[in-house]
DNA sequence: CATCAATAGATGTATATACAAATAATGTTA
DNA sequence: TAACATTATTTGTATATACATCTATTGATG
């Protein structure tokens, strides 16, 4: 694959920043295309994934669907309709929260946490192999990501 | 926003390529969030935008359908409706080859050009904005991405 | 030239994203 | 406590993504 340039034939960029920008909405891609095949077989998408993985994280405390969507990776994405996939697929259980009616508590399922199990190790390795970095230069990457934000 | 483990409330990472991982996806988030209010008031979506720049890359010289997709930022898009819908706002043309009916040419439009022209400073500003990194650590960050693929 | 594989693009379908609006329960305050 | 704002979640709608399949055209081979 190597430079940005190449893999998207563009000459150049306006400044390092944009290309930083292009750059990495490109390796997203790749990132998602590279996962894609991993999460095909159990037939969950990545962001269900991660909602099982947010889940396991409370050691069986129950969390609500807001807190579900403040802590996923695309900020933008629709916990509840999630849930109800997950739900459907008996991953994930949901009830009334009784001290506020208006909340939902999410818990996984023991099925939830077999599927989490059986991919997760798959899931690291393959993100292990689809970064060609090493350690020292991907935790510059993770503190570089990590400023960009701030 | 900070550390990633801070801005997704996870305590820690199986090693540092799993973050970087999720690091990129949340930090791709951030970002097309943060695009969205620039291209919303146009009525069109990043990716129409990133065609409409491959197209005028082109100088006027015409792109097949399966051209941009191969250079588009999200590989698994689709770049036949995404022509359709630019050609809709008559941001673009569409024409067969001449040399092979198989083939489509695309070509950006006066009104393709004009947008484009209106909208690349505010996005181009605005990218410099969203990163909050100094030269030195943005050209690192190039670096460390386009080997991250290789 | 007839056949068949390869290629370009369009289309169908399911899911996900993006954002607005609706619904329902709770908290606040006159 | 009635009225209203706030909060949690669901639902509606348009667009985009992901992937399979279909159609038309071209190129290759017997």
């Amino acid at each position: 694959m190597g430079k940005i340039e190449e893999a998207i034939r563009q000459r150049e960029f306006k400044d390092p920043y944009n290309k930083a920008v292009v750059n990495l909405l490109f390796t997203h891609s790749y990132l998602v295309s590279a996962q894609s095949a991993l999460f095909k077989p159990c037939d969950i998408s990545p962001e269900q994934y991660n909602v099982l993985r947010i889940l396991r994280g409370q050691n069986g405390a129950p969390t609500t669907v807001s807190s579900i969507q403040e802590r996923m990776l695309n900020k933008m994405s629709n916990a509840s309709r999630l849930v109800e996939k997950l739900k459907m697929k008996e991953l994930v259980r949901r009830e009334e929260c009784p001290s506020d009616r208006r909340q939902v508590d999410v818990l996984i399922t023991e099925k939830g946490l077999e599927l989490l199990q059986s991919l997760e190790k798959q899931v690291e390795d393959a993100n292990r192999q689809f970064v060609n970095l090493n350690l020292e230069e991907v935790e510059q990457l993770n503190f570089l990501l990590d400023k960009l934000r701030g």
